[in-house]
DNA sequence: CGGCGCAGCCAAAGCGGTTTGGCTGTCCGC
DNA sequence: GCGGACAGCCAAACCGCTTTGGCTGCGCCG
């Protein structure tokens, strides 16, 4: 069923109808009622292709996530900060429109999107360094949020960060004061923004307190549950094993913990943890006592949060961008100790 | 630039460029590459929502997935599934069009998008008992496939599957041939139909040996590392508890993992636990040696498989319907040993 | 040499809405 | 009684593409 078959079955004009439909002034409170009860009746709903191309906008936001080449694996805090996105277009009528790519390609399924007027807008999702999409979505004019940050390039565009690099710093001070001295970061893939960032932060809480630094204590992988136990199994083998691990995921951190397990050490005794938490929803650190001892951001109300940026971008795409950095909370959990 | 106004800068009609563009036979090679190499130069690419219009595919694919009320998680198996579907669609030049929406509301949306022709198919994903959302599609027309079935419906509609009953009752097995009778089912929530097929699974198994079945020894939940660990801690405190767990998920049995070595027993000699894997790319179930014995079937893989029959299902759609019953594969890890 | 077939291009009619710019009729004020 | 304002409806022009159904001109055959 189609506006034209519907409106000759009321007998009123396809004009009359959108109109009702679409809750403008100029129809009387009766046609109005009258229309939607048939709309309902009928099952009839404006064509979305079609409204569309009419209004020039696609009522529709796109997201490429990429895929890591090596091992084929999706970050799960996708899935979180979809679901947050998610919640936010819901409620604003648009859709969401998403493209899982290989590494590599994100660049040629931005241009199409912003090319074809498949979206009214996109969310970058792990940006970095010199990251080309974004002076690519700057020219074609697309309004786009970016969740995280690029290093080096002028912050002229919107985006919702933690403050990674503060976080990081906040945490190994914390294991420094606890009189830990070795202290390893397990850390996510050294290309990413974030975990530059935390890594800066990790490095100068060490030099400010003339803690050693050595590469051998340094680990930058994809943030799997098996990466995070590798990197503590071969660091625990070391001739001066670390007594605590900063890590950059709960699912890392979970990794290390059964590393630490295997080695027949107790967490929170023998060897001290502290980890990102992005408070995945499958993924809650414990109950009333943390689990472990984080740095804490909720990845979702970032997606939110960028979804609420992005539909606010839509109607005056000139304003100046909006920018936010966003405090880690430090919880305490049973996961840190004093150094032995 | 649209394609009126390309289509007059290169001095040719709309009507050739577009056949150029799309490999009709009618144009001259020459006129083709001339076409082509144009469009690159200016960045013009056709419009997809007019060309939706025309066409009438909206080359696009719906999913609906749900999130759960109570606590506001996504299945982290979502993420795995949708990138599987994504590599069909993206190889297919298809678009995948999401909605996050609470539990219960799957309905409208799908009826939605049926109705307004904003997709040419959708994927179910998380079918419950008596679920609506069957019936409605197939009396919209609109081509669907099921990730999962539905019980004591007529299965006249798509669907890829994994053999539940039988991957839990082989699991079970397993436990009853090591000599363990005290058993535990972890499993997901009731309503769902792979909870429901894999607990009848886990009873047949039970009834057959003659082995006890109680209530304490059974427990649905979300599935998320806390419920795996709540409720293995529940367990592992009653007067008789039990020898063996037999879990829903690998993220449930890292929780249970935890409650069994707070309890301070060890996994593998005094209980045994035995997990569904759905091969997840960040939660890799060890590495030569399996962590967890587990049923292991890829849901990356059924992705993939739910977009391919989807796809071949939307030039004729009147097919008989492709349904397919994955077999678990049985892998023996080292979370096993015999009864003590 | 006339006619037919075919390669190669084009004009125009959709697809299903939205929106501009009327048009009618009623009501009110002077 | 007349003019203007306004409520309420409608016709028609888009939006940007695809596709049907020509049209032209050339080559080939009888």
């Amino acid at each position: 069923m189609n506006l034209k078959e519907f409106s000759e079955l009321l007998g009123l004009s396809p004009t009359t109808v959108s109109r009702a439909l679409g809750g403008y002034p100029e129809v009387k409170e009766d046609t109005r009622r009258r229309v939607h009860e048939a709309a309902l009746q009928h099952g009839y709903r404006p064509n979305r292709r079609a409204a569309a191309l009419a209004t020039g906008r696609a009522m529709a936001i796109g997201h490429v996530i990429p895929i890591s080449l090596n091992h084929e694996m999706v970050n799960p805090v996708f899935a979180d900060f979809i679901a947050g996105a998610g919640e936010i277009y819901a409620a604003a009528g648009y859709d969401m429109t998403m493209s899982v790519v290989p590494d590599g390609e994100e660049l040629r399924v931005h241009r199409q999107m912003a090319l074809t007027g498949s979206v009214d807008g996109v969310i970058v999702h792990a940006p970095r360094e010199n990251d080309p999409r974004i002076p690519m979505l700057q020219e074609f004019g697309i309004p786009f949020v970016v969740h995280g940050r690029v290093p080096d390039t002028e912050l002229t565009y919107n985006f919702v960060d933690v403050d990674n690099a503060r976080a990081f710093r906040r945490a190994t001070d914390l294991l420094l004061d606890l009189g830990h001295r070795r202290i390893a970061l397990v850390n996510g893939l050294q290309h990413m923004d974030f975990a530059r960032r935390r890594r800066q932060g990790y490095l100068a809480a060490l030099d400010a307190r003339g803690a050693p630094i050595t590469s051998d204590l340094q680990v930058s992988a994809e943030m799997s549950e098996r990466m995070g136990f590798l990197a503590a199994q071969r660091m625990l083998a070391l001739p001066a094993p670390p007594t605590a691990f900063l890590v950059s995921s709960l699912i890392m951190a979970i990794g290390v913990r059964r590393a630490i397990h295997d080695a027949g050490l107790e967490m929170g005794r023998d060897i001290s943890v502290v980890t990102h938490d992005d408070m995945l929803g499958y993924l809650a650190n414990g109950d009333e006592v943390p689990l472990f001892t984080a740095t804490r951001s909720s990845v979702r109300a970032a997606g939110r949060r960028c979804a609420e940026i992005l539909l606010g971008r839509i109607p005056n795409p000139d304003a100046p961008p909006d920018q936010e950095v966003w405090e880690s909370e430090l919880v305490l959990g049973a996961s840190t100790g004093p150094a032995p």
